[in-house]
DNA sequence: CGGTCTCTTGACGGAGTTCAAAGCTAGTGG
DNA sequence: CCACTAGCTTTGAACTCCGTCAAGAGACCG
């Protein structure tokens, strides 16, 4: 499975030819093999990353010294710290791709004049953001309203191809659970 | 404290008076006393609303027949359940003003249009969506980092004139604890 | 004042974590 | 293409944070 910028766009704004061009002179396309770092914890988010092919995660260092996920990219989505990005401040985030990924990546600068040449591309992304936001009110709600339990099964029902892609302890992060009690609940089903 | 939707918007994309004109003949402004319902579970979220001032709660009933809330809106904020306002499906949402409140809303079908008519306003809400989507992130961030006990100490620090302006019942919802622990918590800092 | 929200107290229980140690698997380098 | 090893998963016992329940004390509004 693979997608390309272009074709996603298309789906919520057509380009013309001239303004697929400009696009692309703005943004970097570049290929990362498995477990590459993209952002590192200290440094300013520089880049916002739209995922062609593979799949990417954010986290970071918590108080036990153990990686925290908070967001997985896959095929289709775009990534970054928002607030470092925006603001131009230190990230405490990673990036890191668990895959060999394809991305394309638009820095800060870079943004904000590909908007300003092409004016259409606001629309895009305000879909997008929007679509995001969407995604983390429901997100927000699925972790008022479940058990951790429950919020496994959930999740490992509703994406179990995901659960293929991704080691199972970087799901149980994700999910806010010790690797020990998806272990646990693993048996309990079985 | 009271912050107009003109004076927002104008500090990210200054609007003409035309421009203005047309926005006010797309949104509607509306006085709702307090513990105005807004929305109701199993209604379609037909409008995005904004506060000019007052303050607005979202929240779900739980399967435990308990109202818990996932959003607070104050001045200057954007709020719906932005899945049900998309995709025009019954929402599992209440919205409900805290206090008498001045508001602007948006409906659906008009916030397409005013798209259209001002494609300025595009610019204007990503860079809103965008915002939202940085506080989300810190949002979720907090939840993954800090215990329960740590988070309302957080909280309760950061937002102190929230704390004034909301019962404590409520906070304590919001951040997903029982009223008794919040009260525990009190005792034990006291 | 009277009644309905709101907040407090304390005893108890359980979902989920922590720690330590052993077993397994898959990616890398030879 | 195989073997080695670092990284991942499993086990079980002890522990703890925080929710639940029930009951009472305030507080605010009509």
């Amino acid at each position: 499975m693979q997608l390309s910028l272009d074709e996603h766009i298309n789906r919520f704004v057509p380009l013309s030819e001239s303004e697929k061009q400009i696009l692309s002179s703005f943004t970097k396309s570049q290929v990362v093999k498995r477990r590459g770092i993209l952002l590192s914890n200290g440094e300013v988010s520089r880049s916002l990353y739209f995922v062609e092919k593979g799949c990417l995660r954010m986290y970071f260092i918590n108080d036990k010294s153990a990686e925290q996920i908070t967001q997985f990219a896959l095929e289709g989505w775009w990534l970054t710290d928002f607030f470092s990005f925006m603001d131009n401040t230190p990230s405490d985030y990673f990036i890191q791709t668990i895959e060999a990924s394809k991305l394309v990546s638009i820095d800060r600068l870079a943004f904000d004049e590909l908007l300003k040449a092409v004016p259409k591309l606001e629309r895009y992304f305000r879909i997008i953001m929007q679509k995001n936001l969407a995604a983390s009110q429901l997100r927000t709600k699925y972790l008022y309203e479940m058990s951790k339990e429950e919020f496994y099964y959930h999740f490992s029902s509703n994406f179990p191809e995901f659960m293929q892609r991704v080691p199972q302890y970087m799901v149980a992060s994700y999910l806010g659970l010790t690797p020990e009690y998806v272990s646990e609940l693993r048996k309990r089903n079985s």
